[in-house]
DNA sequence: GGCTATGATTCATC
DNA sequence: GATGAATCATAGCC
């Protein structure tokens, strides 16, 4: 039902003194017994229900005459008090909606995330650990990071603008409807409380609009994660010293190469890498060594040489301290010239197999 | 661009 | 929870 049409049921139940009395002498009798109040009233309204079959022009010079007769301000308040009563008590029942569960939830997200709220480096928490779950260096990571924030920042620039935008064009709108509705209550009768009725109707409608602002920022805001997140993936060599650390222990402990927790966590701190990456490590090698021991056997015959040689430098310096007139007496195992070398590693690392084979032979029947 | 090496992940097994 | 095996995804080389 439009304005238009509420105001003439407005008037119809106004104590009948719209159609039903106009043409009744009986009526006419009656308000002429009332006195000229009545007679007025009467006027009034036979004039604006005539208003409909009159041209624009005539219409509005009866609207301005209308407008400044006395008993407009009276008439006027009656037409919105029932206005009021027929239309707004059956609206008004749901102007107080509860907050929307949904819009909680990106709120709550967004401040998580460090998009709305105070500026606190947001995120910065989730972009350090996933950068140390990438287990980069620290200069990687620390670039990563810097972009991940430098990116969050942008989307949280683009959502204050955006918000800021939508804001200023809420309350621009809500002030045209206002100045509007003013403007049009001189005319037809239009309650303060319809004005704020009508303003919360349009704060609602944004409110909608702001919604689907939050839902594309916190959208971005994954798209953004999980990028940052798939970074774990990125693989990185480690560096030729660390790789050399690895397969010195893998090699020199080839009978048994299960690092023990302690010895794990030495390996990392040596090789500037976590302990998991050590387990990773050393799983990747036991199965590929044994897929393909042939493949391997350089790589081994090189790491029991660099084994076997640090080895009779630590016993010689040993040896040097304790007894320099005899040399190399305390290790069995000690290389006694260059030669001895080659044949040395293949009895070394058949051993190693043997014992290695060994070991899961008797695993599987213990 | 294809190939290999290699670190990480996933899943099953113990 | 540690490990093996398969697989993925990327680096690095040609």
């Amino acid at each position: 039902m439009d304005d238009q049409t509420r105001m003439m049921t407005g008037l119809t139940g106004l104590g009948g003194l719209a159609q039903a009395d106009v043409g009744d002498p009986d009526s006419v009798r009656k308000q002429q017994s009332l006195g000229q109040p009545q007679q007025d009233i009467g006027d009034i309204l036979q004039q604006i229900m005539a208003i409909t079959d009159e041209s624009l022009d005539e219409a509005q010079a009866r609207k301005h005459a209308l407008n400044c007769h006395r008993m407009k301000p009276a008439l006027f308040s009656v037409l919105c008090e029932i206005k009021e009563k027929t239309v707004l008590s059956i609206r008004g029942v749901q102007e107080e909606d509860p907050p929307d569960p949904q819009i909680m939830r990106l709120d709550n997200m967004l401040l998580a995330e460090g998009v709305s709220g105070p500026e606190k480096g947001g995120g910065s928490a989730a972009a350090a650990a996933a950068a140390a779950a990438a287990g980069g260096s620290p200069t990687d990571s620390s670039i990563e990071h810097s972009d991940y924030r430098a990116k969050l920042a942008q989307i949280r620039q683009i959502y204050h603008s955006e918000l800021e935008k939508y804001e200023q064009a809420c309350s621009e709108f809500t002030n045209h409807v206002m100045n509007l509705l003013r403007e049009q209550s001189r005319t037809r009768p239009i309650s303060p409380k319809e004005i704020e009725r009508m303003v919360a109707i349009i704060h609602r409608k944004f409110s909608s609009i702001q919604m689907q602002l939050k839902q594309s920022t916190c959208e971005a805001v994954m798209i953004l994660r999980s990028r940052f997140l798939d970074a774990r993936r990125k693989r990185r060599n480690f560096n030729k010293q660390a790789t050399e650390v690895l397969n010195e222990y893998f090699y020199s402990h080839l009978s048994n190469p299960y690092p023990s927790e302690e010895a794990k966590e030495e390996l990392a701190k040596k090789c500037g890498i976590t302990v998991s990456q050590v387990s990773n490590w050393f799983g990747n090698k036991r199965i590929r060594y044994k897929k393909n021991i042939g493949k391997f056997q350089e790589e081994a015959n090189l790491y029991a040489v660099k084994t076997a040689v640090d080895a009779a430098n630590v016993s010689a310096q040993a040896s040097q301290a304790n007894s320099p007139a005899t040399p190399n007496s305390g290790n069995k195992y000690l290389i006694q010239s260059d030669e001895d070398f080659p044949t040395w590693n293949m009895i070394k690392i058949e051993y190693f197999h043997y014992c290695w084979h060994n070991h899961e032979i008797k695993s599987q029947f213990s």
